[in-house]
RNA sequence: GGUGCCAUAGCUCAGUUGGUAGAGCAACGGACUGAAAAUCCGUGUGUCCCUAGUUCGAUUCUUGGUGGCACCA
């Protein structure tokens, strides 16, 4: 580590791994503010079910991307680097270290080391692939795709419309080949960032996710849930917890099946995460079940 | 007590005209560059309830058990 470099810490780990507590005690540390890497945090309409820190933790430290968006906003991860480098490279001229803590696994990367620059899809290109998409399926999609990109054709997943939609829009868009913007350059960022993996057994994990869910329904799940439910079509409310209890106003699931699918739902994710956080060989794990004190001494060993 | 039906993967069930078996869900693993709590992909050894018999060979047919369900007394 260079001397006298601003530091990025970085707080990742599975949903419901205790994350949030961590990062408070090394703000309060270093008396720094905290940027959240929680990608369904950002909505301001959903606090409960995406466990937002409660009030009280909130006031411990400044925080950054905690319900700045509305449901309605559209918002993407190329944005989140944007805003996030800008807001970090001002925070540093007061704190030489700044706190980051989440578990979305791609605005983290992309925190970290940035994501190619493609131009802004056209609003008609993409309502048009979308309703051909919606009538005749995946294949003609696929079928513009080859003639339009040969190379990334090639090697995207046929099958994940997602990416071959987005691959198209941008080729339509552009007029160029998506795969021409697509060169997966890494940034380097102007400040060292210590990646800090939080990790538990799984078991463990899966009893503090039951608690924490049983939680959010006493504490009002339900109605927060709700009063979105008119906006379920929202790509921000296609999200764990939000989407079983559609299905239970619905009534499709009873209340204590769509409980069970949440948690569910919620173990799946976990593994998701740890299956990505797993690959990255600059996290330094530890384990959060030792006391906090511990914890931090420890983390302090880590961070120059 | 009598009769009938059922017993196969963690669960719900297919199937094998006798050559030791496969779907859905669950579980687990993986991918991931502008919608990412999203989206997509991969992985199935299980005393085919037990016992005895017929057979080269039984999860499959037969006998007798055990358990469950239904109907009749």
């Amino acid at each position: 580590m260079k001397y006298g470099m601003n530091n990025l810490v970085l707080i990742v780990g599975a949903t419901c791994v205790g994350k949030t507590e961590i990062a408070i005690r090394l703000a309060k540390h270093f008396q720094s503010p905290i940027i959240s890497v929680d990608s369904r945090q950002f909505y301001k309409e959903l606090l409960i079910g995406t466990a937002v820190p409660s009030a009280t933790d909130l006031n411990q430290a400044k925080h950054y991307f905690v319900s700045n968006l509305s449901i309605f906003d559209y918002y993407n991860a190329s944005q989140f680097e944007q805003e996030a480098i800008d807001l970090i490279s001002h925070l540093h001229k007061k704190h030489q270290t700044v706190i980051a803590c989440g578990g979305s696994m791609l605005y983290i990367d992309v925190l970290c080391q940035g994501m190619d620059i493609i131009p802004a899809i056209d609003q008609l290109v993409r309502t048009d692939i979308f309703s051909l998409y919606k009538k005749e399926g995946i294949d003609p999609i696929c079928q513009q795709l080859k003639i339009h990109d040969p190379v990334y054709y090639s090697v995207v997943d046929l099958k994940n419309h997602k990416r071959v939609i987005h691959a198209l829009e941008v080729c339509l868009t552009t007029g160029k080949p998506y795969s021409m913007f697509r060169c997966g350059n890494k940034k380097k960022r102007p400040f060292n960032i210590i990646k800090i993996g939080l990790f538990r057994e799984p078991l463990d994990l899966y009893k503090r996710i039951n608690i924490r869910i049983d939680k959010m329904i006493k504490n009002g799940f339900l109605e927060e849930a709700y009063k979105v439910y008119p906006y379920r079509f929202l790509n921000s409310l296609n999200t764990i917890g939000y989407k079983e209890l559609f299905r239970f106003f619905d009534g499709e699931y009873t209340l204590n099946f769509a409980i069970e699918k949440i948690k569910q739902n919620t173990r799946i994710y976990s593994r998701k995460q740890m299956s990505w956080f797993r690959k990255d060989k600059k996290i330094n794990w530890i384990y959060p079940s030792n006391s906090g004190e511990f914890i931090i001494s420890k983390l302090l060993r880590i961070i120059p």
